[in-house]
RNA sequence: GGCUGGAUGGCAGAGUGGUGAUGCAGCGGACUGCAACUCCGUUAACGCCGGUUCGAUUCCGACUCCAGCCUCCA
């Protein structure tokens, strides 16, 4: 398999520490807000990694953390005059309810900032001794940028050209401008957690050193995130981790590439947001799943309605393709380390070259004209074609749902109307009165109803009103 | 200004040194009472200028434009 690093900026074979495991850490959410679709997107790909990783014959370890402790959460609950851990627990029980509707499975583990305070201070702690970090007299304890020989390194930057002051705050506590915090000292009345240096909270990186090397050792295999965590985040993460243990934190760097909403990127500081729940009022999950898949994961995706539609096209043709097949689709174990069919074979290369799912997709889509061939001839290779289909999609965590429910949606039709209707329309058919029959089917039209004739009798679906 | 990445047919989106991506849309045909679904066929692309090569969309260089990061952000 080919990973791309982004530390290294190309592709590399992927070589895990223990063999046959991977031990992977993604920067998960800060829980002070809904998710929105940037967040969909790294959850979904980094689903989809962990998925095809484990049906390719490894043992993932996957651990993703939350953040549930930092200056927007204080600010949010105080607006909201609520207390910090009601306010991150309704966040919390939130994100992992669009996670699961997205068809994301949890991560193995999913370590919280506030449970690992000790493993934090005992970080800096260790920071402080090697001389890589320092106490302020306002009580913050900073990181030493300047002593860690290798800044830089993963966003190719050179501390020497990150002219002081141009975007980076001045404070008078640093020794450079560059140092950045691994302890905040508590103002009064905000939460605190005793430190040798005072009361105070853990800055952001220092956490995510603490709980990717405390849950995954010294040394991992795959450190994933966003695509604007590369710099600081990432890079300060390096620093920290390796300036501590003395060992390379992470072998492989993976990043997701942006949502952008109008060509412009979508975040929560521009507030041009979508959240994931408002999106799923309108559309079905797994269109929106199959939209972020449909792209590479590191390519920029550009969020619109009518990119949705598309979507919902696409995977349209493919539950089409599985709907109402007779005898039932056969289960089909996949074995992607040694795939017995071609079209397993070829979903595996793509996947193998840096989790292309695009092509994957496309071996889905030649899979379902065979299928939708095998068919019209009523060959016995269906069921096993379609099991296939099932399998394939299901590594993509698509086509997971009944195509029935899928074509259908989950309106309120009155169903029994509608066969009522399908049933006068074909005696209006057998008489040969087309005109009540091209009504009936009309009047159905009208209400978003496609009928479908075929040997075996009229099938019907819903036509999304988005598409 | 610095650092990354990108520019592919009407749209979305992979990929490749010489032949078909794929999906949606279009066109022709089959099926159908007519449609829808499906099938068969088909149109159509590689930002710009140089270089390497028998041959470049693919490799190299310049240029133009776009995006991300450099500030909390997934």
């Amino acid at each position: 398999m080919q990973l791309y690093n982004t530390l290294t900026r190309r592709k590399e074979p992927l070589a895990p520490r223990e063999p046959g495991h991977i031990s992977m850490y993604v920067c998960g959410m800060t829980v002070y807000d809904y998710c929105h679709l940037g967040h969909a997107r790294v959850m979904v790909a980094f689903d989809v990694i962990s998925r095809y990783l484990r049906e390719r014959g490894y043992n993932v370890t996957y651990v993703r953390n939350i953040t549930d402790i930092d200056d927007k959460i204080l600010k949010r609950a105080a607006d909201n005059g609520e207390s910090i851990e009601a306010l991150t627990e309704r966040m919390i029980a939130a994100m992992h309810e669009d996670e699961a509707r997205l068809g994301v499975l949890p991560p193995d583990r999913e370590p919280r900032a506030t449970g690992h305070v000790d493993a934090i201070i005992a970080m800096i702690r260790v920071l402080i001794d090697k001389g890589y970090a320092y106490p302020a007299a306002n009580g913050d304890v900073y990181y030493r940028v300047r002593e860690f020989a290798d800044y830089g390194k993963l966003n190719n930057r050179d501390p020497d050209d990150m002219r002081s002051g141009a975007r980076v705050d001045v404070d008078d506590h640093k020794e450079d401008p560059l140092d950045f915090v691994l302890w905040k000292a508590a103002k009064p009345d905000e939460a605190r957690w005793p430190s040798p240096w005072g009361d105070g909270r853990p800055g952001w990186h220092i956490e995510c050193s603490a709980m990717s090397t405390g849950c995954l050792g010294n040394t991992f295999d795959i450190h994933g995130g966003g695509p604007d965590l590369t710099f600081p985040h990432h890079e300060n993460e390096i620093a920290q981790s390796e300036a501590a243990t003395g060992q390379t934190y992470v072998n492989t760097w993976m990043h997701a590439g942006a949502v952008r909403v109008d060509e412009e990127k979508m975040s929560k500081s521009l507030g041009n947001f979508f959240t994931i729940r408002d999106v799923l009022v309108e559309h079905d999950p797994e269109v929106v799943r199959y939209l972020l898949v449909a792209s590479h994961y590191r390519s920029p995706i550009n969020y619109s309605v009518d990119s949705l539609s598309e979507a919902r096209r696409s995977l349209t043709r493919l539950y089409t393709a599985l709907e109402n097949i007779d005898p039932e689709p056969e289960p089909v174990s996949l074995s992607l380390a040694e795939p017995s069919s071609g079209h397993a074979r070829r979903f595996a290369e793509a996947m193998d070259d840096d989790f292309n799912t695009p092509e994957a997709l496309a071996v889905l889509f030649e899979l379902t004209r065979e299928l939708n061939r095998a068919r019209a001839n009523d060959t016995a290779d269906v069921p096993r074609l379609a099991g296939e289909l099932r399998a394939l999609g299901g590594v993509l965590g698509l086509l997971s749902q009944s195509p029935a429910t899928f074509l259908k949606g989950e309106t309120a039709l009155d169903e029994a109307n509608i066969e009522a209707q399908i049933a006068r329309r074909a005696e209006a058919k057998a008489a040969r009165d087309f005109a009540t029959a091209d009504s009936i089917r009309d009047e159905l039209a009208a209400q978003g109803i496609i009928l479908k004739d075929s040997r075996e009798g009229t099938r019907w679906v819903v036509q999304s009103s988005s598409g």
